[in-house]
DNA sequence: GTAATTGCAAATACTTTGCCACGTA
DNA sequence: TACGTGGCAAAGTATTTGCAATTAC
């Protein structure tokens, strides 16, 4: 398995859940993605369509992100969004407002000093920020795809 | 009237959109409050109550989004947020997810640099961001409000 | 006069819950 | 064994649309 999966299943133990096949697959297919998802792409994504059924993979959304294993994103769809947050890690997003892709940002973000100080000023505890680019891709702006 | 009412709704006509009593207290509504709102909230305001149905509000917010003179936004809530767009005005928010109040952060946002690299360096047209910060507030944290 | 806009009601989309069976610890 | 989990189906919440009537231009 993983060592990212296991580890994360590891956390899940930690907080109380119980190892079920369902989580494992669940948090295997977001890392796998490496990208938010929706939970109806979850649920009828190939590891856990046959797993198990959309209101077992929802209720397993709400405990991982009621955990703070994954967190639950707005994206700007009606759909929310999931991404497995992974210790160390931080993601912004690029997203095209035509044909809908997603993609995680490299570059390193800019905001972690404004947010210090957004802390301190206001008091504001568990802080934490969400950064998303909206554009039309090179694709859709070439009419590859339509918007 | 208000003129940043009075300038957007002449921005409206520009796009091609009518006059319209709904329209101008909308706008109204919006920059009144001066925070991003959501449809059911804005359909039950004082001013738009009266004025007309929420399949109305709907289809302005539509179509005001469409020629970006007002922008959605997620912000984590399952029903959509509407924020007005003034010209030369950018905003960023600070979100309590315990009691979901929300507000506008003055400090200068820290995004434009790594906004240019990106729309230099993927193509991407039209790109805009938006940025949020999440947390529990002093008021939540002392238990004042439940969450 | 003509096309955009509106109201009302019905249809969708996505999420959330109830209840009882099941599996993990 | 006990309690967290899971399946199925029904209910809830927010959004979106059809169509005929109305209104701005």
């Amino acid at each position: 398995m993983n060592p990212v999966v296991k580890q994360t299943v590891e956390r899940c133990r930690m907080a109380g859940l119980r190892r079920t096949k369902a989580l494992e697959e669940l948090i295997a297919t977001l890392l796998e993605h490496d990208r938010p998802m929706t939970l109806a792409e979850l649920a009828s994504s190939k590891r856990l369509a046959e797993q198990c059924d959309k209101a077992t993979v929802f209720r397993l959304l709400q405990r991982l992100a009621g955990h703070g294993i994954i967190r639950r994103l707005g994206l700007h769809e009606r759909a929310a969004y999931f991404t497995l947050l992974v210790p160390g890690k931080h993601s912004d997003y690029l997203i095209c407002t035509s044909c809908g892709s997603i993609e995680a940002i490299q570059a390193p973000c800019p905001v972690h000093q404004l947010e210090e100080e957004i802390r301190v000023k206001t008091g504001f505890r568990n802080l934490y920020h969400e950064l998303e680019f909206f554009g039309v891709c090179p694709k859709c702006a070439r009419g590859e795809r339509a918007g």
